[in-house]
DNA sequence: TACTAAATGAGAATGATTCTCTTCTAAGAC
DNA sequence: GTCTTAGAAGAGAATCATTCTCATTTAGTA
């Protein structure tokens, strides 16, 4: 996704387009690996020494209000961004901090089917998310 | 479990047995929500006035490396904690802070069976947790 | 170009958790 | 029961990711 697709996003969400919103949102979809703002800000200070780390904080909450990220909690409580807005699920690597998405649409249907079927006592289910830990093949 | 149970536990795992140990594991156990430091501190102050909140975070790491507890993340990556230290899922409530542990063998079943069958390419797992969010009737 | 609500930058504040260091104590040895 | 000492607890400072405050700047609109 290139700057002006970037932009179109921002607008489409009624939100305003800044020079920092664009470098963020880009940030993230390059950096792919669900990065903590730290990773961010990193990245982004190549072209933009200035940014204030309050400016990028908030920047990615608006993201996150207007659905165009979603939070992902890790170990050790530091936020990771997630560039899917959409329901899916994680595979945590045990030795190194890769979170990979994984999408599996078969694996749902057998998740709520069952969910259908069997329910949960007293509590209605709203949204389910697999956190898959394990190993990478290199 | 009473106090002796719960000494006998700590020394079962080597660890020793003080006050504040017994006190805490107590707390979790009868709090029930999957409590939080603060939690636990408000709890014990009680019988405790002078317990040392660095002593109930050291306290907590340890049982979690003697896998007496388990770590629980939240949104807001506050810490709480799971007297269940055997792998299990959640159900997270929308509204308000509850979370119940669920546990349902035939589900874990019918997704070990989907992923030994399919699996995921590059990946070994280890462990599947489910995240379930919702509400609770009350 | 001018206007204004919203966004940014700089730095202070917050708050959960960790660290440091001194004092205390649980558990084993005698 | 007393001694010994590694390990645990207490007090408070430090850390650090995140949030807040407020002065300044800017995007979008007229
Ligand atoms: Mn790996
Ligand atoms: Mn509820
Ligand atoms: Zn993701
Ligand atoms: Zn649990």
């Amino acid at each position: 996704m290139n700057q002006v697709e970037i932009a179109e996003k921002l607008s489409a969400k009624g939100m305003r387009v800044t020079p920092q919103r664009i470098a963020i949102l880009g940030a993230i979809l390059k950096l792919n690996n669900h990065p903590t703002a730290e990773n961010i800000i990193e990245y982004i200070k190549i072209n933009h020494p200035n940014i204030s780390i309050g400016t990028v904080y908030k920047v990615l909450d608006s993201f996150v209000e207007n659905h165009l990220l979603k939070k992902v909690k890790t170990e050790g409580g530091i936020m990771r961004y997630d560039p899917l807005p959409f329901n899916h699920h994680h595979l945590y690597c045990e030795e190194t901090d890769r979170i990979e998405d994984y999408e599996d649409q078969t694996l749902d249907e057998l998740i709520i089917d069952y969910f259908e079927k069997k329910g949960i006592k007293n509590f209605t289910i709203q949204n389910i998310q697999l956190h898959i830990t394990g190993k990478f093949k290199h």
